[in-house]
DNA sequence: ATATATTGCTCTAGAGACTAGAGCTATAGA
DNA sequence: TCTATAGCTCTAGTCTCTAGAGCAATATAT
């Protein structure tokens, strides 16, 4: 018997986002103590755990939801799960495209930033004028 | 004199979410019309084409604020300027390395979803199982 | 000149994923 | 038995918009 403390503790997820989740029902209301406290089990450690590592992967509470129902069915092929994977597989990449963009642009405005005065600042001419920029963002 | 819809389509940035950067004072309040609507000028569209930039690259409202009160004191020295788009670089090569990450594993999942049951879905079991991540996140 | 279509206005609420605080109660350790 | 810590519920706030309702102004077509 675990409390909501040492379930926040072993995952790694705060007391009030353990909470949350099981207002968002993607955890289900578990036993009480005698003074009405959250009382967890061994599982509830797994299925956090679950939870924790599909938000950690950038996986929204809707999708996890799916693939908990999704689990909840093995004897349903696993096309769903795979299509959520590969889903969040391109929003990841189109992601990091960008940020990588974003990256180049940055380093350049800080190289040519010469600590002088706001006149001639690089950051500022770069963020007013978008000829600056080398490509679209 | 440009209405709140030309300053929109001229700069890609929503109606709504214009009024929206008046309301927390990125931009100033514009003049009226007889009716009561917003009218800009020219100048206005390069201080939208500032914002939109900022956050195109991440910048918080906030961030941005001071950049705009730094342009403002043009005999103060940019070290203020710097400082903003340096740390935002952190930021930005964290997110990335993370979702390398992230890319990597998600790819591994999918590679490995034979599209039969859940039973033996890679993708369940990944999130299941910390032990079969490669890397640490 | 008038009818209509489009755009604009304000105000309020919602989204997503939490996080913080108030005010109170239960439990554990000394 | 006392007290510190941890737990409870409920409400509201965060951030950056976005959507909708209900109404007014402007532009275009006839």
């Amino acid at each position: 018997m675990l409390t909501i403390g040492d379930l926040s503790k072993r995952t790694g997820v705060k007391v009030p986002t353990i909470r949350y989740y099981e207002q968002m029902g993607l955890i289900s209301e578990p036993e009480r103590s005698e003074g009405n406290q959250r009382r967890y089990f061994k599982g509830d450690l797994e299925r956090l755990a679950f939870i924790r590592h599909g938000r950690d992967l950038g996986l929204t509470i809707d999708a996890i939801k799916e693939l908990i129902s999704l689990s909840q069915h093995p004897d349903r092929p696993c096309v769903g799960a795979d299509r959520i994977a590969k889903e969040h597989l391109e929003d990841v990449r189109i992601k990091i495209a960008r940020l990588r963009k974003l990256e180049h642009e940055l380093e350049r405005i800080v190289s040519h930033c010469d600590g002088h005065s706001i006149e001639d600042c690089y950051v500022i001419r770069a963020l007013s004028d978008h000829g600056l920029c080398e490509g679209e963002h």
